[in-house]
DNA sequence: TATGGGGCTTCCCGTGACTGGAAGGTCAAG
DNA sequence: CTTGACCTTCCAGTCACGGGAAGCCCCATA
């Protein structure tokens, strides 16, 4: 398999997937030509980092999650732990989204939208918040 | 006022100040001996900026937003339309990660975390989902 | 056999918004 | 005079790629 192919079946562009194998999450055979030859190893490790990316866990995570993932002898609490850390960060980076969006949509609301210069999320973003 | 004051009263680190200026958000003054030289005008920029940037406004937007801030002919429309569109971002990036969350919850919560190396997180991660 | 058009390779630069660190000038206190 | 805190500039690194150039390779068609 080219590498064209299997960034269609991964679902992954053909860029990152050389990406991940410079940075050594991957290690494709390749032809006497110099391409890059996928097997069917490759493209399952392929789509399962696709899908971890998916999940928002970082490139190292993935290469932790790949090592668990290739040793029989891991224990489940070790990709839970992991696991658990990355979902406390999502938590955490909705929470603070959530703060933004509660005083941006709050500055929004009080805002007229029309042609005249007066406006509430200037004057809110202007003050220091202290009065 | 030199820049270890303006940023502790901007609350924002010195060197982030150096790299606003670098790209041309502020222009603070400089004294003789070549340091740069902070009025109240900087400060309150800079805290404006502090505030945006808080708020997720990327640096382009504060641009924007100082421009707005400045231009006295503004419409508040303007200013409603650049805050509205960063509320949209902000509403798409939380629904992202809620959707990562209860995906990653629903693997945490079926991964028993002991030392055996059956892992509902690996399967759901190495599964193609289609079964 | 020429040629055209994909596909493949490597290499380097750019992204956003900083952060860290090195090398060196300046200033006030002791 | 020295020490140490502060300031300056410049360069490199972060994260996870994406764009694009320059140059092979391969196959099909005329």
């Amino acid at each position: 398999m080219n590498i064209k192919e299997v960034a269609a079946r991964a679902g992954l562009p053909a860029k990152t997937i050389r990406y991940y194998e410079e940075i050594g999450l991957i290690r494709p055979a390749r032809s006497e030509n110099g391409y890059r030859s996928f097997g069917a190893a490759d493209l399952h490790k392929l789509a399962f980092i696709g899908r971890a990316r998916g999940l928002g866990f970082t490139i190292e995570d993935c290469r932790a999650l790949l090592a668990l993932y290739e040793d029989r002898e891991r224990a489940s609490a070790d990709v839970k732990a992991l696991a658990g850390a990355h979902l406390t960060r999502i938590e955490a980076k909705i929470a603070e989204l959530q703060a933004m969006k509660r005083t941006l949509a709050g500055l929004v609301a009080a805002c007229a939208g029309d042609d005249r210069p007066d406006c509430p999320i200037l004057s809110g973003l202007s003050e220091s918040g202290c009065d």
